[in-house]
DNA sequence: TGTGACCTTTACGTTAACGTAAAGGTAAGC
DNA sequence: GCTTACCTTTACGTTAACGTAAAGGTCACA
């Protein structure tokens, strides 16, 4: 009861997202949503709901919300002008390299907790045995070595 | 002249990562960083160096400066306490989770990206040739279409 | 000797992204 | 008619991560 559904109160937007609704409240105050009203009520559509969605895909990257927004905003330029299109497409480069970059950064870091991960149970299995030297065999630590 | 180099002026590291050294002197406040002193100028270590660049790797996707330091101190936990141990594998995987996720949320926008550069460029072309439909052949974008 | 190029400390200012009252309207249900 | 569940607005508070003076020390160099 929720992809069918066309419209949307404030809270049920956040508890579906699992934010508050201040925080829903602020996003229209910045004018990322324009909710219509129904007396004083907010009632969301489907395209805000969508928004929000993308707003938060962007917050867990640690996009600003300026930044998801122009990301957002890129499905909205007509294509009409010419000028317009090519700072578009250079835009589209920028935000793809700064994302390249994240990606790079991630496998780092992923790599990194391996690492740590391996040591770590390498350190609890000598001492639940009491030796301190390497495991017996491969380091069978359940996940699977960046193969 | 760097990589041998093993201590640093508070604007060498500031120019080679390009931050401002208020930066650099707020992550000491905080204790991220411990430079020792000569007179009264900081002198910073190649330790010192290293965990300036894992901060800002953590800062390029989006962590804050704590996260990052528990992150970066997973790799200074000893492994002589069992229970210790115990929390940091978890955290190991919780971190891992977030990572993970971000990594999905960062292939979903690129893809969202390499759409939007289509159309862009769809767009152009058809307004350069005066036409409105589609292009002759394939979408010769310039970008591999995630073969 | 003065003028840059660095470095220092102290301290108030700023922006983003909400949190947190406070005070009140409305409709459902007992 | 009263409570409970939502909803509203207005508005001040908060945290992170620095920015930005202001005021001054130190060393080399012309």
């Amino acid at each position: 009861m929720s992809d069918t559904q066309q419209s949307f109160s404030i809270s049920e937007l956040a508890s579906e997202f699992s934010v508050s609704t201040r925080t829903i409240r602020f996003y229209e105050e910045k004018g990322f949503v324009t909710p219509r009203r129904e007396g004083q009520k907010r009632i969301f559509s489907a395209a805000d709901r969508a928004r929000i969605r993308l707003i938060l895909r962007g917050k867990r990257i640690g996009l600003t919300l300026a930044e998801s927004v122009e990301i957002i905003d890129m499905y909205r330029t007509d294509g009409s002008d010419e000028e317009q299109l090519g700072a578009l497409l250079e835009k589209i480069d920028e935000r793809r390299k700064a994302l390249q970059q994240q990606q790079r950064d991630l496998r780092d870091m992923l790599s990194a907790l391996d690492e740590v991960e391996t040591l770590c149970r390498q350190a609890r299995g000598a001492e639940q045995n009491g030796t301190s030297e390497s495991q017996r065999g491969a380091a069978a630590s359940g996940r699977p070595s960046a193969a």
